[in-house]
DNA sequence: TATAGTACCTTGCATTATACAGTACCTTGT
DNA sequence: ACAAGGTACTGTATAATGCAAGGTACTATA
């Protein structure tokens, strides 16, 4: 998969991600691999970036299954920011599909016949 | 507007143009611009790695308005690069799109009512 | 008990694309 | 001669991701 594509868009996800529920890195992992493939080493510091922004805070849980889990919950600069996020990838998204799919932008539509 | 997202977006946008007709550098630039904000400095970097890797051929053309243009034009490996990309680009915005839009992909749909 | 496997977190170095600013050349109009 | 705009190029900085490696906690199994 195209590596650069994801730039930037990994943060959105996460924040994304977080709007609807706690996570741990890991399980982040899984969740946006269904989608995007990433590895643990690209999560984690995003994640850690996040924090460092106020984007994010953590907790410790224990878990059943291995060793405690540090859950990552959105702030509210966090949600400022998904939003904004989320605004712009549309916006972007939809602009280079206009582009690539040939809809040219015709401002002036005057008819010549 | 997010620089992140236009990485790798940029290359795909310049392959598409160019597959239509071809440009030199300064017209892409106008041309991209108005759906998403680049200037020269990253353009022209951009045409000499295509170049290099045999995506692009360029050619000297005198110019009315200026000094002579430098025009580009695909080649069969660009194409296939274009289609390419075209395809990831399409399938990673959709994917992307689908996990913002929270439209999760519940595979098993097993009414439990 | 030793070992392996898996869940989970962290770090470091390499890669790569874009931003920005600055340079330089050509042409036309004043 | 000068300004202005069209056109091409380059260098340095920034920033996000990939990959690999390592470390800790728990569980199962031999």
């Amino acid at each position: 998969m195209n590596t650069q594509f994801k730039k930037g868009v990994l943060e959105l996800c996460v924040l994304v991600l977080l709007d609807r529920k706690d996570c741990y890195g890991y399980e982040m992992v899984d969740e946006i691999s269904k989608t995007i493939s990433i590895s643990e080493g690209t999560i984690y510091p995003l994640l850690k970036r996040l924090k460092k922004e106020n984007m994010v805070i953590s907790y410790l849980k224990e878990s059943q299954d291995g060793p405690p889990r540090k859950y990552y919950k959105i702030t509210v600069i966090g949600k400022d920011r998904k939003k904004n996020l989320v605004e712009e990838w549309d916006q972007f998204s939809m602009g280079v599909n206009n582009l690539i799919h040939e809809k040219i932008n015709n401002s002036g539509d005057i008819n010549d016949e």
